[in-house]
DNA sequence: ATACTAGTGGGTAAGTGTGGGGACTATTCC
DNA sequence: GGAATAGTCCCCACACTTACCCACTAGTAT
């Protein structure tokens, strides 16, 4: 099943994010409750089912590591990488420089992207839109056209 | 279960390392708690598993040693390879050569790379970062479309 | 109103990283 | 040979972080 629609969540004192229950639940059983936490694109956190995050480990290692760049690739990935498994209440606890980079501090934007998820400071996310190159109103139905939205 | 997240650690008097609880963890017993540290790429050293270590010897072990180059190729790498085994505190004895090729003193960031460690410092890793054969946007980019992440 | 679920708050116990003492071994020097 | 030195390993101590557990509240459905 995938992730669609948008919540507004908090931190608690300890940074522990609560993953909304339509996340938790259409998480099948062998991801084992566990997401991987890291940097997205843009000043965003991504957040991945176990299953899904495997599948771009295996295409980062298919990458050669002679390359010098490969190597810085993979490395700004997996550094910030992190398996997280939901407590019983159904949270995960957020690293501080995860934190740091995507601006949050209390107040968590979660927004399903299908195959994964993506966190959100509020500020930050309505810079990004307000950006010229973003998504204007003729973009949005070129694309909405291809794909017969 | 593959190595990811990044810590930051330091050495004892005694030059010890912690090796992070998560990467004990996720090494599997027949390693028998046992990793081969020896030079890196870059200026960073290399933590393996064992059995992992174990495949790059074979692959050392199959170039020809007539050849001058792979000689001088097999004993670079190899005489720099030190199998540590951790305490019962989860600690390993790193080597003053060692340190001293990867300009390590006290500091040290550790990095899951899949299926090795990374062990860097700090200084040396932000001027890596800053190269301008390092990895720009534009790279990023494209190599991240061609995973899919 | 009642029962239930989701999100939040917080206490406690276990685990982790670090410091450092002390036993044992090997090597060197007298 | 015996003493001094250095290196390694094992153990214990302690502060701090993390994980696990239970409690509370607000909202929703019955």
């Amino acid at each position: 099943m995938s992730f669609t629609g948008e919540y507004y969540n908090l931190l608690d004192q300890k940074n522990r994010l609560s993953i909304p229950a339509k996340f938790r639940n259409s998480l099948h059983s062998n991801n084992n409750k566990t997401f991987v936490l890291s940097r997205g694109f843009d000043e965003c956190l991504f957040l991945y089912p176990l299953e899904e995050w495997k599948i771009v480990e295996e295409q980062l290692a298919s990458l050669s590591s002679i390359n010098n760049k490969n190597r810085n690739f993979i490395r700004n990935i997996v550094r910030y990488a992190n398996y997280v498994k939901y407590d019983s209440q159904g949270r995960i606890a957020v690293p501080d420089v995860l934190l740091n980079y995507a601006n949050i501090d209390k107040e968590v934007i979660v927004i399903g992207m299908l195959k994964k998820i993506e966190l959100w400071n509020k500020n930050t996310l309505s810079k990004y839109e307000k950006k010229k190159d973003f998504l204007s109103n003729e973009d949005f139905e070129d694309l909405a056209n291809k794909i017969n939205f």
